[in-house]
DNA sequence: GTCGCCAATGCAAGCGCTTTTATTTTGATT
DNA sequence: AATCAAAATAAAAGCGCTTGCATTGGCGAC
């Protein structure tokens, strides 16, 4: 002890500028001295706050959550909020799951992937009064606080300027579609595309496949084995483009010049391929930072807590190619 | 509240095989009612206990850590104990700082990456009384409970098989050693097989780099760059060597005719390249398992506490030919 | 020198749980 | 039916901190 109270050690610790300077530096020798920690338990139980955010993601494999995921805990270590991750292998029952054992951990804020979620976890966040910010996945009109983009638009976007290059036989190996908006919305980017020219994404043309390397290939041989066999790839994620150029080279095909590939998300994996991919580029850090600053504010209760919405951009490496030139 | 005391309520939650089955299903039935949750900063504070288990990782943004980390957590998981992750962008001083951290938060268990560190931290831990597990790195007589793989005799092995194929000019592109004992062994590895044929690596067929990809490249360019040149690069991790296969591509040569190139972990991305890498397999999934169920060991204060150790093996690909012929 | 005011600090009441100890209930045994 | 041991439950004491309120002390104003 330093000859002061429990309350003035708690004061030093939590709001230095309350205490006189003198009284301070006694105590703040003192705790270096004993190497003092404060117990984590004593003080959750007192404050009610844990300053823990949750993550609730679907993966730590592959890189498409790493690299924004590193940007949310680097922004939020700086005010001295934890994070704790959990992941929910794509599967919203388990998503469910995990966000109750973070409540329940008493986290006191969140960051979930995308929106397609059960009305009823929305229910309980709100009713907990746990503040939250969805991340990935934007669209107009959200109800939710969300930081992301228009996976649609973007999806759009890439697949106008597949036909712009002359492409007509469009094939699809998308993400499964099932309880995830991003999926779904790159896919009906796509088609949005096609039908606007007249064109369709009908069944055969289409394949839903989880977003793993080897899933992707035997994903596109399949879509190769049609006759005629399709110009161009477009795939809903740069880890299923990868499979796909793979299994290109495994059927002796080359790309771009038998089949045109295009990924999405442009993490390091689009530069390392061979052509290089053409993709849609994401501002993942940007993106886990801006998710951070706005759960922060929210959590704070401040008034600017609007949406932000990134922009896209296309990525034109060597793995699309204009047809029949 | 169900007619019980909340003694009662504490034991169904905790103990429920202490409770009649009577009193229980009463008290869960009110459990369900009200969507009760136990209240963590009450429980730890009571208990002092918080079952969750703090990771230090250098970084979350290149897959190594990736999928080791997954299998942790998930087996974690299965005992209630949660996982909490914190980078120290291959920083001793922020493994130390993010290491203190965590334990402010009441961890009571760590799993941290390798066995360089700070004495002093070590001491801390052990007076704390904290149980940990070092991970990805193992050596025989290593004083603290790991689970890995001998990272220099896999290293060896790897060059020796390079040796073996007729390679007499060897390069070496590896991670920045300081502070970094799996980087260092797999140096070291590496000059232990040249130097038993009487070769020996020096200065100039040496680079440190961080694991990154464009730093990967640089150093191959500049190894490239020597007359004559390498006829093989040997990389501390894949990373490194997907870098050095881009660089290779672009100065127009190509692998492995004219250089060959080896990785290390055997990460998704070794099967993607052209040629695909030949490199040493670690099994990441497995050994993340067995970390979980060591800590989980020692947290139980049980008897077999032994360290693992894992075989790695040599996965040959394209990417590593013969010489001279 | 006295008074009043404010800043600095101490006091003490919990926060919601676990756990030890004490009490009650149960049921087997006589 | 009475007795006793064992099983089930209740009572109550904290765990280490925060925080509203009470107290102290220092200082300027009169």
């Amino acid at each position: 002890m330093a000859g002061v109270s429990t309350a003035t050690v708690s004061r030093v610790l939590n709001e230095p500028e309350r205490v006189s300077a003198k009284t301070r530096s006694r105590v703040e020798a003192a705790v270096a001295h004993f190497d003092y920690t404060p117990h984590f338990g004593g003080r959750a139980l007192a404050s009610n706050r844990t300053n823990t955010v949750g993550a609730v993601i679907p993966t730590m494999e592959n890189a498409i959550f790493a690299r924004g995921l590193q940007a949310l805990q680097e922004a939020l270590a700086e005010t001295g909020v934890t994070l704790v991750v959990a992941t929910s292998n794509y599967d919203p029952e388990r998503e469910a799951q995990q966000i109750r054992a973070l409540l329940g951990r008493g986290v006191d804020g969140f960051v979930l992937i995308g929106e397609a979620r059960d009305p009823a976890l929305y229910e309980t966040l709100e009713r907990r009064g746990v503040p939250f910010v969805l991340v990935w996945s934007w669209r107009p009109d959200c109800p939710w606080p969300c930081v992301g983009f228009d996976n649609r638009a973007a999806a759009r976007a890439m697949a106008q300027r597949v036909l712009d290059l002359g492409h007509r036989r469009v094939a699809m190996i998308a993400g499964i579609t099932r309880g995830n908006d991003r999926a779904t919305a790159r896919v009906k980017g796509v088609r949005d595309a096609l039908i606007a020219r007249g064109l369709g994404l009908d069944e055969s043309n289409l394949i839903e496949t989880p977003y793993q390397l080897e899933a992707g290939a035997d994903a596109a041989r399949r879509l190769l084995s049609a006759t005629p066999r399709p110009t161009v790839i477009v795939c809903g994620n740069d880890v299923l483009a990868a499979g796909a150029l793979m299994a290109i080279r495994s059927l002796g095909l080359n790309a771009p010049d038998d089949v045109s590939v295009t990924g999405f998300d442009d993490i390091d994996l689009a530069l390392i391929l061979d052509p290089p991919l053409t993709t849609v580029h994401v501002p993942h850090r940007r993106m886990g930072d801006a998710a951070a600053r706005l759960l922060l504010r929210l959590r704070a209760q401040e008034d600017d807590t609007a949406s932000v919405v990134f922009e896209t951009g296309l990525v034109e490496r060597g793995s699309l190619a204009s047809v029949g030139t």
